[in-house]
DNA sequence: GTAATTTCTAAAGTGAACTTTAGATCAAGC
DNA sequence: GCTTGATCTAAAGTTCACTTTAGAAATTAC
């Protein structure tokens, strides 16, 4: 029933989307999404938010910050949610971040591999300690830095 | 300078871990690692626990959790740091965490390919959504559990 | 012996990404 | 019209892994 516009509330936005309401309203005051009000107050979302925060989640799983992926979206001409070629681009990068990341896991692996056995575990030799194995785990990694513009 | 028996004073233990002497404080009282007392009410570290740092630092890298680790660390008969051979056998669980890892990355890698150019976004269709793709990134991932009692 | 340095504890702060709570208002079903 | 149920806001709470702060006491250097 409902609707006049297409617009959604913030509970069709969560059951679409599978977030809950309160994750929505932080997209929200983050600046990632917007919203419309209606007369008594509530929000209305446009459908292409939806798609906004599909992207969110998707950037999400390739470790993007939120402030990351607000300054890709923000990169975006008219800082409109991405279409089909803005998809292409976005998603180069992220391949490059993403093959950064199995890179440094695979280094991660070998030296593993040559520490089975050793256990000296000593700050001085192991090449566990070795600052280029840093995983972008709980870390920044490479910083992604996406440029839309050329 | 010092020094009675071999122990080490927090300053000592921060200096040859790399880690600020709060850090090492906090460890202690999530029950990481263990301190003696001076007369004084200064801590006295034994040298084994240089080591047992050692492998929380090593154990981080590999995206443990403080929790988790604790654990593997209790697992350890007497629940002492762990030796050449406990290692061998942390080691072969730390490797097949990592190869899962690195098989959830490359099976993202796989879906992206297959959408660069789609744009979809679709929550129903798009492979990046799947579920299976959860990267051990914030979250859990697999859980890892090592079992070095057989 | 005195000054400088280190360490002590307990409590609060940090940042990321949200959730929970509380009390109030709005919308919808009948 | 009234009763659910959805939504509203602001503020505080949550988890993780620590750091910072503050004031006091111990240790070391000279």
């Amino acid at each position: 029933m409902t609707l006049k516009n297409s617009e959604l509330t913030i509970g069709q936005m969560a059951k679409r989307t599978g977030l809950a309401a309160s994750a929505i309203r932080y997209y929200e005051t983050e600046g990632l999404i917007t919203a419309n009000r209606n007369r008594g107050g509530h929000r209305r979302f446009a459908r292409a938010q939806v798609r906004r925060v599909s992207f969110i989640l998707i950037a999400q799983k390739f470790s993007l910050t939120l402030p990351q992926i607000k300054e890709v979206l923000r990169q975006l001409p008219d800082g409109r949610t991405p279409n089909g070629k803005d998809w292409a681009d976005i998603s180069q990068e992220f391949r490059r971040h993403l093959d950064q990341r199995i890179t440094d896991l695979e280094r991660m692996r070998d030296s593993l591999d040559g520490c089975i056995g050793c256990g000296c575990l000593s700050h001085d030799a192991c090449a566990l300690y070795n600052p280029d194995d840093r995983l972008a785990a709980h870390g920044s990694g490479p910083v992604i830095s996406l440029n839309l513009s050329e």
